[in-house]
RNA sequence: CGGAGUGUAGCGCAGCCUGGUUAGCGCACCUGGUUUGGGACCAGGGGGUCGGAGGUUCGAAUCCUCUCACUCCGACCA
């Protein structure tokens, strides 16, 4: 390709509102334009790099025997009333509706059009199991768009979905998915972790996440340093504590004027904040109901609000304000799992240790969950809200409380212990794929079923899987690219090679240059060559900036027999003799 | 959806507080010339009605009201 007959506009400046440097170099290079906020053009070199990409996916995923189709990006409305999403995804969807009135909307996802699509055609085990893929645009309607293609409202993602016989057929495809993934990302040369992911209220036995390292990355994993264990933070679970500081102090009630936090009580009463029983307060949102719920940790833990959503099975938890607390008649700062024998309390269903009377939260009709760290720890007592204005409870046996639920609830931390034996680190990504195991999730209320060998009707056993395409660019710019500008890899830059012609006033360096040019294409290289009466200087900045991996700079030096290879990524630059350079092209660029 | 901010030429910005000539600068663009291995220089030139609507005023980019868009922080994110 011929830079004076191709369109890329380069800019010197750098654009307002790009705050990340994929952004800001992926703008400035000419691969992408902002139409509105998270939808985006991509010129002739974000549109090749696209292809690139997607040739990649669809390489491999064929060698691993998924078909590709193409799904209509329109989709009926009634086919996400009859999966029950209509209402569940709300504002994201961005929905509208056509002349005679019908309700369409643009698929986000395109499991309801799949399950439409393979309910009708498949009937029989005989033809499972199948996979098939897109890659093709959704649309989300982002509640905020950022940081260009990392988050889009418009953007391209490979969608594949697989259907079984059995859960242990949609093991053996998720783990070659799994593998599939893993080749994909190798040759786009990402650095990243295959981690744990949340399976919310899906559940099923998997659901795994890739993530491209980087510190703009939207979620943060948790890694292990000897071993290869990886989660994101929202599922990852720790290795039991070890509580060196036992606090053992008898039963009783101390007055704790005004000291409602965690430091303020140990402070005072000079013990480990791991010796505190932390009360974290929501309120749990069910589809029929809403109820106040209780999450009893270590005061030196946090609340993981995923986990905890999933320990109680409701559909989200929010945060509660002081009337809702006072109305669940609890003591804000205060709150404890027991409340004591006072004007509230019937003398029904009371409780003792020593000489203190109380009954349990539950009682009141308030759930209370536990972290799982809490279990079977009858060799340590607590430190807990009395639910009474100023007063904490002290030595407080967790044996004594009735029914409690355990359940693992808090985030992982850094100095947390994996099962291993090694320690946690947090770390930044983006997440580039996920695989998830849906079982009969879509097929149950879609009806779609086949036939197994019994002649028995059964609903199809899914998988999903998914890949980010249009966000990879974003990732691999973020991983690979420098000040200067953009580094691709040799298997997603835009062009193999970029030939700078110095000066090509000069004939005998453009015709060289020519030469090189077209021998190279004759071999069957993508080469940019750069034939803009522009100066070298100038040139060199925009070869720095767009990151081909290597440049050809054809000059003076031609006179001698020699031109110079830069590498993109060092540099350096380097003479090549004038009959070596396509052998060294053969060598570098293959 | 809460908080903050920004809309003036293709891009980046100044002007606004304290209304008053043809709205200015840099980059980019066009013409001519000189330069030519690291975003050149000189001269000339084209392009905006100041996000939109309404209002105040003799007069509005500038003051007021409403509105739209975009960005950032947070909430949200199969």
């Amino acid at each position: 390709m011929r830079f004076s007959n191709f369109f890329i506009p380069t800019t010197k400046e750098v654009p307002k509102d790009t705050v990340i440097k994929s952004h800001e170099y992926l703008t400035r290079g000419g691969y992408i334009s902002q139409v509105s906020a998270g939808i985006y053009n991509f010129l002739p070199l974000g549109h090749k790099v696209l292809g690139k990409i997607k040739d990649i996916v669809r390489d491999e995923l064929n060698k691993a025997g998924a078909l590709e189709i193409t799904l209509g990006f329109v989709t009926p409305h009634e086919l996400w009333v009859e999966s029950g999403r209509a209402s569940k995804y709300g504002k994201e969807l961005l929905r509208f509706k056509d002349r005679k009135n019908k309700e369409y909307l643009l698929g986000p996802t395109h499991e309801e059009m799949i399950v439409n699509l393979v309910r009708g055609k498949v009937k029989s085990y005989k033809n499972l199991p199948i996979n098939l893929y897109q890659i093709n645009t959704k649309f989300r309607d982002e509640a905020r768009a950022r940081f260009g293609l990392i988050r889009g409202r418009e953007f391209v993602m490979k969608d594949g979905y697989s259907f079984h016989e059995s859960k242990e057929d949609l093991d053996r495809e998720f783990d070659l998915m799994e593998k599939t993934y893993s080749k994909i990302f190798k040759k786009l040369e990402l650095d990243f972790r295959i981690v744990e992911a949340d399976s919310g209220a899906i559940g099923g036995s998997g659901s795994k996440e890739f993530m491209a390292l980087s510190d703009i990355g939207e979620d943060t994993i948790v890694i292990c340093d000897s071993c290869d264990y990886g989660a994101n933070i929202e599922t990852s679970s720790r290795q039991r504590r070890e509580i060196s500081e036992k606090n053992e102090s008898s039963l009783s009630l101390f007055s704790t004027p005004n000291m409602s936090s965690i430091d303020d009580v140990s402070n005072f009463l000079k013990i480990h904040p791991s010796n505190v029983l932390k009360a974290v307060v929501k309120k749990a949102i069910f589809e029929d109901k809403e109820e106040i719920v209780c999450f009893f940790l270590r005061g030196d833990d946090e609340l993981q609000e995923v986990k905890a959503t999933n320990a109680i099975n409701a559909d989200d938890i929010v945060d509660v304000n002081e009337e809702e607390i006072k109305n669940a008649n609890l003591e804000a700062g205060f709150i404890g799992p027991v409340i004591l024998k006072d004007s509230k309390f019937s003398d029904d269903d009371e409780n003792t240790i020593g000489d203190m009377k109380f009954k349990s939260l539950n009682k009141l009709e308030i759930k209370y969950i536990f972290d799982i760290d809490l279990k079977d720890r009858e060799d340590e007592v607590f430190v807990c809200g009395a639910n009474k204005k100023d007063f904490h409870i002290v030595g407080m046996p967790l044996n004594k409380i009735p029914d409690i639920t355990y359940k693992d609830l808090t985030t992982s931390k850094e100095s947390d212990k994996c099962k291993c034996g090694g320690s946690y680190l947090h770390k930044k990504g983006i997440e580039i794929g996920h695989i998830f195991k849906l079982n009969d999730k879509y097929s149950l209320p879609m009806k779609a079923n086949f036939l197994d060998k019994n002649g028995k009707t059964q609903p199809f056993i899914m998988g999903t899987y998914g890949i980010g395409v249009s966000r990879l660019i974003s990732a691999i710019s973020e991983q690979k690219s420098d000040e200067k500008g953009l580094i691709w890899g040799k298997t997603s830059s835009p062009f193999d090679v970029q030939i700078i012609v110095s000066d090509i006033k000069c004939e005998n360096i453009l015709n060289k240059a020519n030469e090189i040019y077209n021998q190279l294409i004759n071999d069957g290289f993508d080469v940019l060559i750069d034939d803009r009466k522009e100066r070298f200087g100038f040139k060199m900045k925009d070869f720095e900036l767009i990151g081909c991996p290597i440049g050809i700079i054809v000059g003076q030096d031609v006179d001698n027999g020699e031109v110079s290879f830069v590498d993109r990524v060092s540099l350096e630059k380097r003479s090549v003799r004038l009959d070596d350079v396509i052998s060294e092209i053969k060598e570098q660029a293959k």
